[in-house]
Parts: structure tokens; C-alpha cells; sequence
RNA sequence: AGGGGAUUGGUGUAACGGUAGCACGAGUGACUCUGACUCACUUAGUCUAGGUUCGAAUCCUAGAUCCCCUGCCA
């Protein structure tokens, strides 16, 4: 068992002195939870993009915790903005979700949630404010805001800070009304002009925005900004554990002051449920690190110049780092889940090699991806004993890591095609593959027969057009009677019977661990060979799989069938390849 | 400049005043009907300088480096 991260800790101890009371029968998440300390975690993305590895750390981290301890987690759209946001977007999030296995709807969900839901209430609780005094009408521009926001050392200012609490109260009115135009005037709170952390000076809560909104459509034309409305929503789902990133950390002290003030004076951060004294559930805001993976960009602007670019081919291209790209390249999600486990939560900013997440995805389908043979790069092999027409149809294992996996019969012939960098004329060191006598050796072909080498046939210009065999009989099924040993294996398939196939070799989009890293430009550092488009030769049994499937063509790598193959024409990505010793030492 | 964070092998992490450990990678070997998987061994670390202490990655002082913050974005 990994040790707890520093987030679990915070947890633990909150269970421990039961800080944020127990699940009732009303609201637990299960019959057995009643009782039992509250654990409420929420993912709040905003809906004006796609997902990428990055958003699932934080999925798998807030859903985990829920799963973990036995509580409840949401996922909510922090739809605030709607000059940004796209039912789209909201449609292909879920999807992403719901893929990843983070289950809002399932044993340990909380539900779906909208912040657009909750516009009514931050509205009132905005005049609640502003009859404290805490928050004003300011008339004041974007621009001459952002001009008067002052510096470290000198406070910002705004005329209309002393307002009277009934104009600004009419004037709120008013913007929600409708009758002021876009940036004419804008809520503010009224905190701490001189603040060194900026977000304390006066910042914004509602700005007027005359747009449509994919959730309330019309209704609205003022919005609620994040930091005021941020804590609310997790305020009124009583999220015990707030988790963000870095960067919001000097935005907690404005998340705890809106919650205060709206609730009991005494309320400090992460000071629990609501009761008579706390009027207010007040969630605890708790920052971590994203984790940034080699050989990969995350940012949207980026990614968006490569879609429309088109250095991709769209948004789910196999190569992209996006959930929607992964799945279609074939990422299995309990792969994506594991990895982001190991790699593990802290506070520190880290390079994630990209090579874990994929030794992740290797873990995961070498135990449940059943094996194929499939020839990438074909040369032809002619058994030369064998007569034309014979057919040997021969069981194969399917999964050698899962015995309940079976087996399947592969047709064995006399026109073969094994991989072309399984035969060499002359062989290098320690190459146990197919070679010329005299210093080829017997090879097996896998789960068939032993080979040797004869001869090679050869076009004018001395290409190898064929290379010629003989098999021995006696070792059908891949042993020899007599015990002797062969060192090399090869997969192969039958020319007669092999189905052809375009096969997708994806390699790493960037050629650099740290893309732009060197020029700003992170188009310099673009891999022009991040896409092989192979013609391959697949064993007939290829021919029932599905889109989606997850194989392991044996010594090539996992593959996953594409969604654009069509009948006859089917299209296999490379996931990810096997690891490959012989290559390396070469 | 001011404010908020961070710093342990190549990488990601653990330690919570008491033996610096784990995983990945890398290297070597064993095994093998996938040069895969598996197994064994090896490799390499506390940002710096002082201080407190019997004892410091951990506490104190000073410094260094990196990240974030002056949107009516989230």
C-alpha cells in the first residue's frame, strides 16, 4: 500500500476529530455510510474546452478520495462565463468522465451540477452583502479598474467605493435588469483597497454580460465571477474538501472571506458544517500540483493551434494528450487511473516522464489484452516442404497471463509473411532470428513449427523478394520431440489466409521533453514523424474484432481497432509498443 | 520590488527530532514458445551556509533557485 498522500492525511485527520459530521440516513451515499464521517469531493470544470491527462489527475484524485473513504463526489460545471462555454463542451466532458470510471451518478456519486442552478441564490446572497456593506456598485470601466488597481506599495482606489448601501442596491437591480450595457458598471466586494495579494482589492463578483447561456438561455445578463461564486457552489453541495491547483492559493484567503461573510463571524477556513453558530457550510479549499508529462503540451491555446493547424487531425486525433485522443488511441482508463495513483499528490511542480504513463498502459493490457498475429512490415516466406494448398490449422494461445483467455486455431501454409526485420542475410551478434545458412539457426514460428532457413529469392536490383524454408513436421505445435531448443521466436501469418490492414504508428508529438521550452516556439520542437501509416498483415481471426477492441499484436506492441475502418477495411492503432531490449541494444 | 508557494537519486515520491526507504528509469544477470512478462542484483539523493541538539531531510537564522499573482477568465 502506497502511503497516504498530504491531502488523505488532511482527511484522516478530519475523520478522525469529525469535523465535518456524519452521513444521515437522508444524504449518505450508501445504508452503511450512516454514521460515518463526511467525505464530499467535487471535479468543477468549466465547459469550454476538452479534457487532457492533466484534468484527469484532478478526476481521478476528487473521485478516488470519494471512493476511497467511502463518501460522495459531484461533478458540477462551473459555468460562470457564457462567452467561453458550449453545450458541446458540457457533452463531451461527460463523456470523458463517465469513461474515466468517475462515477457522479454511481455508488459513490454526489450527482451532476450546474453553478448556472444556482444563479438565484448567489444573486440574494450578493444583496445580502451588499446590505453588510460588503459589497458596492462600482461605475468604473475594465480598463480604468485594471488602471487603478495600484501597485505593491500603493492601494488601489475607486470613486465609488462609499457609495450608499441603497444605491448600489438599486443599481444591482438595475444591472440584473437588464438596463446597463456590457461593462458599464460592475459588483464589487468591498475588502481591502491596500492588500499586497491582489485578488483582496475589491474584486469583482458580478460583471454584465448580454450573451446567451447554454444552461438558463436569456435569463440572465449579469454573472457571477469565479471567486465569488466558487465557494458557494461548494457551499451549497456541502463539498467537505475543495481540491484545486497551485495557482489558486492566494485566491483561498477571498474563497474563506466570501464564505464568512456571508455566515457567523467566528467561521474560519474549513471550519465545517453548517449548525446553529455556522450559517454557512464552509468548504476547505486545499491546493495541489498539477503534473506536467514529457514530450506533451497540455495548454489549451496550444492544442487549439494544432487542431486548427491541422498538424493533428482534430481534437480526438490518437496522437493528442486529450481523454477523448488516449481512448482512441487505446489508453485503457484503469491504466490513466493507475498511473496518476503512483505518481501520487504533493504541493511540488513536477515533469511527469511520459514513459510511466505508458508502462502504466502496458501493465494494465499485458494482463487482460488478448494476443493476435500481426505482420507490420511483411516479407514473404516460403515453406518449401510443404506442399501448395496444404492448410495446418494450429492453437494458439490467447493470453498467456490469463489461462481463462482460451485458445484459437491459426492457419498454417505455404506462402507466409513474417516481419521483415526478422530475417537478415548475414547475422549480427546475438541476432537469434531467421538467417542464411550457415550461420542461421533454426527458429520456431510461434504456437507452429521449427524453421530453417535455405535460401533467398532476390528482384534484379538484389532486393529479397521471398526467403525460402523448410519446416520440420514433427515440431507441430511449436516443441520439438527430441528437446531441442531453439533461441529465437517469431509471429507470423499466413499470405493466403492474412488480412490487410492499415495500421497507425504513432510516435511522440514533440521531439523534446519540454516543448518551446528552447525558443517559445513550441512548433519547433514538433515531431514531422509522429505518424507511420503501415500496411499490415493480420491473422484472419482479426477479422470479428470491434471498434475499440484493445489487442496485443504479439512483439509489436497493444493496438486498438480505430473508428475508421470500414468493413474490409479495418484500421488498428499502435496504444503503445512493447518494450524491446534487442532494439536497444542495437 | 510586494504577496503566495515549492526545493530529498535521472524521474516521481516516503520520512512528521532517532537506521534516508519505495516505485519508475538505467545497468547486469536468470528465466522464457512474445528479445514481452516475471525474478535477482547493481546504480544513484536531503538547494547552500551557519546554529540548536546526544542526534536534523525534519527545528531556528540567513541566503540561493524555481513557480504563481496587478482579467469584468477559470
Amino acid at each position: 500500500m502506497r502511503p497516504p498522500n498530504f491531502i488523505e492525511q488532511i482527511i484522516e485527520a478530519d475523520n478522525a476529530s469529525g469535523k465535518w459530521g456524519a452521513w444521515t440516513a437522508a444524504d449518505a451515499p450508501s445504508p452503511d455510510a450512516v454514521g460515518k464521517p463526511r467525505v464530499h469531493t467535487r471535479f468543477p470544470p468549466e465547459p469550454n474546452g476538452y479534457l487532457h491527462i492533466g484534468h484527469a489527475k484532478s478526476i481521478c484524485l476528487n473521485s478516488g478520495l470519494a471512493k476511497k473513504y467511502g463518501g460522495k463526489f459531484n461533478l458540477r460545471f462551473d459555468d460562470t462565463n457564457p462567452s467561453k462555454e458550449e453545450q458541446e463542451y458540457v457533452d463531451s466532458i461527460k463523456a470523458d468522465i463517465k469513461w474515466l470510471g468517475a462515477d457522479w451518478d454511481g455508488p459513490n456519486g454526489g450527482g451532476l451540477f450546474f453553478a448556472s442552478d444556482y444563479f438565484e441564490q448567489m444573486y440574494g446572497f450578493a444583496v445580502d452583502l451588499i446590505r453588510k456593506g460588503k459589497a458596492y456598485v462600482c461605475q468604473l470601466s475594465a480598463d480604468e479598474v485594471s488602471k487603478r488597481r495600484g501597485t505593491p506599495s500603493q492601494p488601489a482606489t475607486s470613486p465609488h467605493r462609499d457609495r450608499p448601501i441603497e444605491e448600489s442596491l438599486k443599481l444591482f437591480l438595475e444591472m440584473r435588469e437588464g438596463k446597463h450595457p456590457n461593462g458599464a458598471m460592475s459588483l464589487r466586494a468591498k475588502i481591502d483597497l491596500a492588500s499586497p495579494n491582489f485578488n483582496l482589492r475589491d474584486p469583482v463578483m458580478y460583471r454584465i454580460l448580454h450573451e446567451h447561456h447554454h444552461n438558463t438561455g436569456d435569463k440572465w445578463c449579469i454573472y457571477p465571477m469565479y471567486d465569488w461564486a466558487h465557494g458557494i457552489e461548494d457551499s451549497l453541495e456541502q463539498i467537505t474538501h475543495s481540491i484545486c491547483t497551485l495557482e489558486f492559493e492566494d485566491h483561498r484567503p477571498l474563497y474563506d472571506w466570501f464564505i464568512d461573510a456571508l455566515g457567523a463571524p467566528a467561521l474560519r477556513a474549513g471550519s465545517g458544517p453548517a449548525d446553529a453558530n455556522n450559517k454557512v457550510w464552509h468548504s476547505q479549499q486545499i491546493e495541489f500540483a498539477k503534473g506536467r508529462p514529457t514530450y506533451t503540451l497540455l495548454s489549451k491555446r496550444n492544442l487549439l493551434k494544432m487542431v486548427s493547424d491541422k498538424v493533428v487531425s482534430g481534437w480526438d486525433d490518437p496522437r493528442m494528450p486529450t481523454v477523448a485522443g488516449l481512448r482512441r488511441r487505446g489508453y485503457p482508463p484503469e491504466a490513466i487511473r493507475a498511473a496518476w495513483d503512483e505518481i501520487g499528490v504533493t504541493k511540488v511542480e513536477s515533469w511527469i516522464d511520459i514513459g510511466r504513463i505508458e508502462n502504466a498502459v502496458r501493465d494494465h493490457l499485458n494482463k487482460v489484452a488478448p494476443r493476435y498475429m500481426a505482420v507490420l512490415r511483411p516479407l514473404k516466406v516460403i515453406i518449401e516442404n510443404l506442399p501448395e494448398g496444404q492448410v495446418e490449422w494450429l492453437d494458439c494461445v490467447n493470453n498467456p497471463e490469463d489461462p481463462a483467455a482460451g485458445s484459437r486455431k491459426v492457419p498454417f501454409s505455404r506462402e507466409l509473411f513474417i516481419e521483415r526485420e526478422d530475417f537478415m542475410e548475414v547475422p549480427a551478434k546475438k541476432f537469434f532470428r531467421l538467417a542464411l545458412p550457415p550461420t542461421g539457426q533454426e527458429v520456431r514460428l510461434r504456437w507452429a513449427f521449427f524453421i530453417k532457413c535455405v535460401g533467398v529469392d532476390k528482384d534484379p536490383a538484389g532486393n529479397i523478394t521471398a526467403v525460402r524454408c523448410t519446416y520440420d513436421p514433427a515440431t507441430r505445435g511449436g516443441d520439438a520431440p527430441d528437446g531441442r531448443k531453439v533461441k529465437g521466436t517469431l509471429h507470423w501469418v499466413s499470405a493466403t489466409h492474412a488480412l490487410p490492414a492499415e495500421v497507425r504508428l504513432f510516435d511522440r508529438l514533440f521531439k523534446v521533453e519540454q516543448p518551446g521550452a528552447a525558443t517559445e516556439n513550441f512548433m519547433d520542437d514538433f515531431n514531422p514523424h509522429s505518424l507511420e501509416v503501415v500496411t499490415a498483415m493480420l491473422e484472419p481471426a482479426l477479422a470479428s474484432a470491434r471498434v475499440g477492441d484493445r489487442v496485443q499484436f504479439e512483439r509489436n506492441g497493444y493496438f486498438c481497432l480505430d473508428r475508421d475502418s470500414t468493413p474490409g477495411k479495418p484500421v488498428w492503432n499502435r496504444t503503445v509498443t512493447l518494450k524491446d531490449s534487442w532494439a536497444k541494444a542495437q
